[in-house]
DNA sequence: GCCAACGTTGGC
DNA sequence: GCCAACGTTGGC
């Protein structure tokens, strides 16, 4: 089982929406990047964890839990020509992009803030990927010894 | 809203 | 295949 962070702007979908969702599941649509469909296809397996983040906000930050209910399988709204991430290269036969889908866990009581995750981005946190100069990923794996400090500054 | 850091696109 | 232009991400 591997875990993950997966990043989402809550104006558009947060973990109050997940939350709220028919059997709180979702579709994790709309990625269009090679990095994480290989990310998806080759390394998600149904199970895995993930911690749900809130990026380009007031307070970024891990705010709650998920869990990978889904290996990975074709994102439908790339062929949609009405929809945000339509992909008019992409066909049925051949589509190139896809998607998971994630059920809600739990919120965190207290939410892991970017700011306290940068305090510990050269001690317990050294490594984790979402803090790397640069990265803009929206999907990143963590590690379990990670996951496990991150999850106790959540108390 | 600014801007730095990237990724993607497309002309050549 | 190079690289300039452009678009996107996401913290601040």
């Amino acid at each position: 089982m591997a875990y993950w962070l997966m990043k989402s702007e809550p104006d558009c979908f947060s973990i109050d929406d997940l939350a709220t969702r028919p059997n709180k599941t979702e579709k994790w649509d709309g990625v269009r990047n090679y990095q994480v469909r290989n990310m998806f296809r080759d390394q998600f397996k149904k199970g895995d964890q993930a911690f749900f983040y809130h990026s380009s906000c007031e307070v970024p930050g891990v705010v709650g839990l998920m869990k990978v209910v889904s290996n990975a399988y074709p994102d439908p709204t790339q062929f949609d020509p009405k929809a945000d991430h339509y992909d008019p290269k992409s066909t049925p036969e051949n589509p190139r992009w896809l998607l998971v889908d994630v059920q809600f866990q739990r919120k965190l009581k207290n939410p892991v803030t970017l700011a306290q995750l940068r305090e510990h981005e050269s001690g317990k946190l050294k490594g984790l990927l979402v803090l790397a100069p640069g990265s803009r990923l929206s999907v990143t794996p963590v590690k379990p010894e990670h996951w496990d400090f991150i999850l106790s500054l959540a108390g």
